[in-house]
DNA sequence: GTCTATACATCGATAGAC
DNA sequence: GTCTATCGATGTATAGAC
């Protein structure tokens, strides 16, 4: 009856959706559009209608993930904590947006020679400072206060453990067993006792 | 005089090294035979006297990389030691065979999905398969002696300590005033802590 | 061992019928 | 919104002269 427009939006999602788990698993480069109009049952002529370019679905798939990563840390960043558990929240928040978008997550990090090619790719490098801006002023912090050692350099400890964070997305995928919170905190606690400058 | 036959092989190499560096730097689909060619001076064409295509180049430097590997890991598992001496020094030897090639690490944890079409590729998942058994049977081994913690399962601390690792050669280059070595312990050294089972 | 020239496949993208 | 048909660019690889 008084019926929505017949979700004109769908196709999109559907063909964003499609792409972004074949750029994942074979790189941008690599996908063709033709395997992309074949996943959805249409032919490469008429993703045409849906965006201007193949670029721009990458873009899209991005931006998405982006926007998402962006909203997250806003929030964790308002909070105030120890480091310690500043860290573990951080660690939380980047798990969860990354398990909202595992296929956007596995292209950033597989795919980023070809991101730089973008046009929005300032925005992307803008809200990835912020990500690394995070992560190191609380390391920093912590350093700073006692909490975390000083024998070894905080942008390595930060860089160990951003690649075994956000390379995760690679290989763990939630489940009831073993959800995101919980793998998030097993996580955040190998890297801070690691860290820590206490005996435990 | 008696001289050598004038370094044929040599061209092979410098070929082989310059593709290693823009395959690492771009991925290999997003690689052009031209660019390689360029690289070091020739055209394209003169390439395939050399080599009998690119998927040919791609393998030799791989399997020149995972035959270092193989024999670094070999060595390193005949020697006794305490199971966080054994985890170090599986760092160790990782980290010393991936920094003989940079090029060819980030090629293989980069583009995976590619060389599954490569005609070798049993053979270097028989070696990945040998490194990952290396690493899980020393992390069980401490889980069962005591001195590593079991409230986290040993796959997941294997994950996020692997992906540290192995992904380092993104970011981490050896210099003088922080070697390979050095780098290695304190990468070890902050795994082992956040693992222990014991009060540091 | 390199170059010239080119074959052949595949890619992203477009135009217009339906 | 999809299909048919196709263009132009680009990619890998080959053949033969030098």
């Amino acid at each position: 009856m008084g019926q929505a427009p017949a979700a004109t939006g769908d196709r999109r999602v559907v063909i964003r959706d499609a792409a972004a788990e074949l750029f994942a698993a074979k790189g941008v480069a690599a996908t063709t559009v033709r395997e992309i109009a074949d996943a959805v049952g249409i032919l490469s002529g008429s993703l045409y209608h849906h965006f201007t370019s193949k670029q721009a679905i990458v873009e899209e798939i991005l931006t998405d993930y982006f926007d998402d990563l962006q909203k997250s840390y806003t929030e964790v960043l308002a909070q105030q904590a120890t480091p310690a558990d500043r860290l573990r929240n951080l660690v939380r928040a980047s798990l969860a947006t990354v398990h909202r978008h595992p296929y956007a997550a596995e292209i950033y990090q597989g795919d980023y020679g070809y991101l730089q090619s973008l046009p929005h790719f300032d925005y992307l490098k803008g809200v990835a400072s912020l990500v690394q801006r995070a992560w190191l002023d609380v390391i920093n912090d912590g350093v700073a206060t006692g909490d975390f050692r000083h024998d070894v350099d905080p942008r390595v400890f930060y860089r160990l453990m951003r690649d075994a964070v956000w390379l995760s997305v690679r290989w763990y995928r939630p489940r009831g067993a073993y959800p995101v919170a919980r793998f998030a905190d097993d996580a955040a606690d190998i890297f801070l006792h690691g860290f820590s400058a206490r005996p435990s």
